[in-house]
DNA sequence: AGAAAGCATTAACATTCAATTAACTTCGGC
DNA sequence: GCCGAAGTTAATTGAATGTTAATGCTTTCT
């Protein structure tokens, strides 16, 4: 994974410092924050790949952090791993116990921290590999690069046919009605005709397989494998 | 999950024993099996959440077992892990393909095993989100979703039966008249017919079960679990 | 700028399926 | 076993949705 995006979380500015120009030579984003509630905010706003989380942190500390940000749904294909000092052992299992992918122990040695990093990003998009494919059977979207993945495929879809879809996979399963969609998509004051939405859900059944959109007559649509 | 059943296959008896040791310890509950055959007829009859298995193994590798695995459909939400020796490139191992759901490396030690059972186990139920919603020993209903949701099973139910089951199980146990479901459902001014309640309470009990449907004569009906 | 292509929307018409009704049967209290 | 209440089934119907093509608008290309 090139040009992954990192975030750094630790109290010491001589760690922030150290790691995030070892880091970003290797051609990383990397954004820190000084402690947990920092970071959990940071996490949201930058979502990034991985999560570099000190263990040992005031204000709220790294495992209550890591459990926060598991939490958060947009967050849930971020890897997390702490930071700890030798010889804390007991810290390594714990830490795993809160969600983490990975514990790195101080002292950091960069050349060390780099491949641990560049293996874990490996071992993530080796993994989301397979649940894209198990989920969704090959169906997921790209807010980002506005692009729709079909079974490895990438898909181009206009403005209108990929926020719908955005709207129906954000929870996959939910049924959301037509009033729910028109606001989602169109905003609350447009007025569009009856057929407008049948005709979107039309395009994307026609692009992405019929199978995946669900009618609920009398309510909505909904999306599922 | 707690008490989470553990299926564990290797030809090894050491590591059988070894492993098997650590996650009873754990509260979890474990069997084990000598090889892939083996292991196959015990995954049907034990129906286990995660299966560690291993790769290397006599009659039926692991690649097989995983495979011939993932074709029971009862067995579609266990997860499977396989063992595997350190120095394997994990990303070249057409595990994955065969649709396993991670990989713990040899040698084993206990509490990195444990804390990986732990993270697939929590990463499962996270999945199946849905099951934890409020347990009425199998039947509930997710208006905002609208969802029904029978031992774990997602349902999408046409808008009146999902209406008149909405309205039976807010109370449980309370007998609603038919006049309170003609109002709360239909709504005061409507005029419908004598049997349009009968017919939509016998679909709900097709689809959900004839017991959880009580009628009280001359009153009206209730849901019970 | 003008042509070409793509997109969002609408309108006219077709189809579907949930809801209801109706005709008939079964149930249960007395 | 009587009688009203509830169950069952299949046919009907109508509102909701599907489909298609045409329209006007915007963007892109030359």
């Amino acid at each position: 994974m090139e040009n992954a995006k990192i975030l750094l979380v630790d109290d010491e500015q001589d760690i922030l410092d150290l790691i995030k120009y070892n880091l970003e030579k290797e051609g990383f984003e990397v954004t820190t924050a000084a402690n947990g509630r920092e970071g959990l905010r940071e996490a949201k706003r930058f979502v990034p790949d991985l999560i570099l989380l000190d263990v040992m942190m005031p204000e709220m500390d790294g495992m209550e952090t890591c459990i926060q940000i598991k939490e958060q749904p947009e967050l849930k294909h971020t890897l997390i791993a702490f930071l700890t000092a030798r010889g804390e052992d007991y810290s390594q299992i714990a830490g795993f116990d809160a969600g983490a992918d990975d514990y790195i122990t101080k002292p950091i040695k960069p050349r060390v921290l780099v491949s641990r990093v560049k293996a874990l990003l490996r071992r993530k998009s080796a993994t989301e590999e397979v649940s894209r494919k198990k989920k969704t059977k090959g169906i997921s979207v790209d807010k980002e690069r506005y692009v729709v993945l079909k079974n490895g495929e990438e898909l181009t879809l206009p403005k209108k046919e990929f926020e719908l879809l955005s709207l129906l996979m954000s929870q996959p399963g939910r049924v959301f009605t037509r009033e729910q969609i028109l606001s989602g998509v169109w905003g609350n004051d447009v007025i569009v005709g009856d057929r407008t939405i049948d005709v979107h859900i039309r395009k994307l059944r026609e692009k992405l397989g019929d199978s995946h959109f669900k009618t609920v007559k009398g309510v909505g649509y909904k999306f599922s494998d």
